[in-house]
DNA sequence: TGTACATCAGTGAACGCGCGTTCACTGATGTAC
DNA sequence: TGTACATCAGTGAACGCGCGTTCACTGATGTAC
């Protein structure tokens, strides 16, 4: 009867992840829906076959992106003894070319929009990150920090702060210099010795 | 020939501070023209004999919001030795009163919102944090730190990303945690002493 | 001092556009026989 | 195997609403005489 069983959810799926891009690139309030149906090949009136409205997407949405960022931030930890793992996020997150790409982390580009979303939305966003920030705890525990779950949401916030206040920043000598001073920084607030300091991945050179 | 000359100077400078607030409270999008004409007992339609568009007065606004925020720094640092104002402005800014008073930063509700507003509103933005950062470069300067402006500029954007985020997490005794755990992280990576560490002002508290 | 006039800040109805949402319809696909 | 039928993902015109902007008008205020 009509369409194979999976073709729906394969088109809904499509449409969750595309959104999900733009809304970590543009933000909830320019995320239209006939733009993303039109991203997905589709007409903007068969919007509703999938999600109740827009709202109802955006969570979906929401959702999504702190799902990627977890899978992102296990893959890059996992098989590294703590400390290095800290310090490979640190510098893989506060990085050039985290700012200069912006389909990213959804702290950064969210997190101003916030007190203007829906309850729901706002909860959905509190949920990942707190998931995020227990990804970051656990290697700052393992690494013999004390109050790690405090020190990771600190990190974190940081950092993401420090990525979006170098968005807006013309000049890019600043902007890198904020960057490095900012790697240093939370290093240092976390314990992380010289040696860690200085140690440099390739994700984060880019 | 028709008002007093001053009248209508106080009325579009009464509009810019009204403005201003809603700014930082809602961000560009939804401060609406309508809304700020009768916040300031007026209608619509003469908000055009003020300003030419929408944007024209946004960027007004925010250079309002900067400006006032660099009196409030200013107020804050002055008259103080300058690790102590140093100090004092980190445990005024990273405080859970900033963190529930919502139309207070310019950077903590608009750094999202940047990417998508106009080339004028990003360059007046940057000019602004140009100068909030050289306040506390200053500072950072006279207490014998190097590579004060860079120092300036991590340590501004972290306190900013910190209130943003502790503004989107529900549970107050986490978001107090990270508030507190990133006081004391941004204080180390500056080299404050424990003594400045602990040291409380008024501000701080409220 | 009083009156006619000119100015222009402010009024409020109306317009246009973007955008989320609705709805009657279509046509490709799978099922029943 | 082939034909009639039912389903429903997707279509596209239309609606409603919010909001920035325009514009003909008003009426309070200051100037000229």
């Amino acid at each position: 009867m009509g369409y194979s069983q999976t073709h729906k959810a394969e088109t809904r799926a499509r449409l969750v992840k595309l959104a999900s891009a733009a809304l970590k690139k543009y933000g909830p309030e320019r995320l239209g829906v006939v733009e993303l149906m039109h991203a997905a090949g589709l007409t903007h009136g068969g919007f509703y076959a999938h999600f109740k409205s827009k709202e109802a997407l955006l969570v979906e949405a929401l959702e999504g992106a702190f799902q990627e960022a977890e899978q992102i931030y296990h893959r890059l930890g996992d098989h590294l003894p703590p400390r290095r793992a800290l310090a490979k996020f640190i510098d893989f997150y506060v990085s050039a070319y985290h700012r200069d790409t912006p389909s990213n982390c959804p702290i950064v580009t969210l997190n101003s929009d916030l007190p203007r979303q829906s309850k729901k939305f706002r909860a959905t966003f509190d949920a990942g990150l707190g998931r995020l920030v227990s990804i970051l705890a656990n290697w700052i525990e393992a690494a013999g920090i004390s109050d790690s779950e405090a020190a990771a949401a600190s990190a974190l916030s940081t950092m993401a702060g420090t990525i979006a206040v170098a968005r807006a920043i013309y000049d890019k000598r600043i902007s890198d210099g904020l960057l490095a001073a900012a790697r240093g920084s939370i290093k240092t607030g976390l314990g992380l010795s010289t040696a860690e300091l200085s140690k440099r991945t390739t994700s984060s050179k880019r």
